[in-house]
DNA sequence: GTAAGTCTTGGAAACGTTACCGTCCAGGAG
DNA sequence: CTCCTGGACGGTAACGTTTCCAAGACTTAC
């Protein structure tokens, strides 16, 4: 059978095919590529006009093989995309990566915290220029002698001093709680995912707000759940809901605890107060549009894109850096019922 | 002896560095990495006992540039992350992707077709194994000589006969159309995002499902939108609805449009049935649930994922793969409303 | 007119890995 | 005892780029 088709493997063009075209030595194209410093105007049109007929594209592999230079990547691990909340900080950090000419490079960790290491370890055998890490709990320390930068976001990790960005997780927690302390709110459930930082330093603020009107926290209201999903949420809600001593208000420490505690109110046709930790789409379109505390992620994922970037191209020593994005209440309906409705079947 | 700190840029041990330790040849290392075929098992254990003590990991990069050998990664270019729908093939990918040893390389594009090229190129250059890619419109052909095996995903390129998958958008408009129908209306709008592949099959089915019931569509229902997001939808919603005959349902062609349509209708007070396309989160939740028509779009990126991986280890030769996953509706509410509810104010 | 620069340019050495080609040794066959 | 076979292993040449060094061409200053 003839080969009619075009080469299965045709061999992409490299220096030395531009090189030769061009009529100039290899270390003339690369200066082209590489914006052309010290070389002859006439000299680097006629390399430009060769790379053009052949098509030539720099291999960005055998480029980061030379000792020091990192690759164009950055590597970002985090958990579910299918969180919005991992979902932005992904869209907006590709977005300054990719301004700056750097790919971004996955891993994904719904796994244990060993999945984690090996994902990280990976991503640094590919000789990522920088880390981005979402960290689960558990020692990051192996990372201190990878000579890679490093970027922790959203919340710190054990045994490395590296940059960070976060929210102010206890500032949110506060306004949270202080806004239903605000409304005579006394009995206020919080909902906790288990053993994140974040969830820690939210507790903290809903503490203080509390400390702030002299009320008193009831430590039953205050409930860890096995896990940070919705199902756990809801379970949990349903419990605390239905107990002689239910409270008027439920601070639901996380997007998808929010979305757990609406499910069982709205099974169990009882309206406390809710605010929720994380704004979330639609959350202005349910029946009782849903007050949040909520910052700008996206800004998160840019910071620690920029962040990174700085530590990778210059030799950027600076002490490591802490960004905390501040966070603001948006009032919606569902964090302004007053403490006597709690208990109100919802009209149907 | 204990090491103290580690040196701040301890560059990682080589290959190199394992043979000298372990007191054989470079080659050695090399294949008992790789699978240790050809090599005796005390000597095997020798090597491997010099990569635990010095913490060897293979430098991928040098890997990749040996001729023939890709990259361990995978390059996956989409639109908006912050889309579920993206969002969702995304992380579908990655995992299928990380259990094959492969990473999962991210190119963004919400800007113009150029940029989708571009950004394309840029992975290319990375030597990445293959390309999954969610085309926009735009001519995919410069893709032909590139030696990469590419997957599209949700929607088939011009210019480039490629593997494919996509969910069956045909049979999913029929199905939405079908179900208005079959409750009485014939006076359904639909809403189309702008000359996207997708949007054109649904409207297909849309039109095929009338037929079969001998309805004639009424042209001025079929909007094309100038953009594809919840503003234009919500925009058209409230022009269409205000008209003097206008729908008594309103079919949705993609997530974001639904959105809209319901913002549109939430604020006029009025109640058409609607049908989404692509089912979303909380949409059980809003005060009359949605009815959508749903696929598994996980699914869509694991087929995408696979069939990539199918292409880049062997020598996958078969001509190119066409992969449709079914739709199927999910009725909720919002879609069983009949004809004569549209025009209702909403009781409030 | 010569010396000392400056600017351009070509060539070669690395980077860390894999693939290939030998060499060496043991053991079996003749 | 020799020859051959085959497995185990060491060495080296790539892969495509960047960087360094040296050499040539040309300018400037004396």
């Amino acid at each position: 059978m003839p080969e009619t088709f075009p080469p299965p493997e045709a061999s992409r063009p490299t220096m030395i095919d531009v090189a030769r075209r061009a009529g100039v030595g290899l270390g003339t194209v690369s200066r082209v590529v590489n914006g052309g410093h010290g070389v002859r105007d006439e000299t680097a049109q006629r390399v430009r006009k060769a790379i053009d007929e052949l098509g030539f594209q720099r291999n960005e592999v055998a480029r980061a093989l030379r000792p020091g230079k990192k690759s164009s990547s950055l590597a970002l691990v985090l958990g579910d995309l299918t969180n919005p909340f991992f979902a932005s900080i992904a869209k907006a950090s590709l977005e300054v990566a990719g301004q700056s000419g750097f790919a971004v490079v996955l891993g994904s960790v719904d796994e244990d915290p060993e999945g984690e290491k090996r994902a990280i370890q990976e991503l640094v055998s590919r000789q990522v220029a920088g880390l981005m890490i979402v960290p689960d709990q558990g020692d990051h320390s192996f990372l201190a002698g990878a000579g890679v930068p490093v970027v922790f976001v959203d919340r710190p990790a054990t045994g490395l001093d590296a940059d960070i960005v976060m929210v102010d997780n206890e500032g949110g927690g506060r306004l949270a709680a202080a806004h239903l302390l605000a409304q005579g709110h006394r009995r206020i459930a919080i909902l906790l995912a288990p053993s994140y930082y974040t969830t820690g330093r939210r507790l903290r603020g809903y503490r203080r707000a509390h400390r702030e009107v002299d009320a008193t926290v009831d430590e039953s209201l205050v409930i860890q759940l096995p896990e940070g999903n919705a199902e756990a949420a809801e379970k949990a809600t349903r419990e605390v809901m239905l107990r002689a001593d239910p409270p008027t208000a439920i601070f639901a420490s996380t997007n998808f605890l929010t979305e757990g505690v609406l499910r069982a109110l709205r099974e169990l046709g009882r309206e406390p107060a809710v605010v929720g930790f994380d704004d979330f789409r639609l959350a202005d379109m349910l029946p009782t549009p849903v007050t949040v505390v909520a910052s700008d992620i996206a800004e998160l994922g840019r910071s620690a894109a920029r962040l990174l970037l700085d530590r990778a191209s210059a030799a950027d020593r600076r002490p490591p850096q802490r960004i905390v994005l501040p966070c603001a209440l948006i009032q919606r309906g569902s964090g302004e019922r007053p403490p006597d409705s709690a208990g109100n079947r919802k009209p149907r």
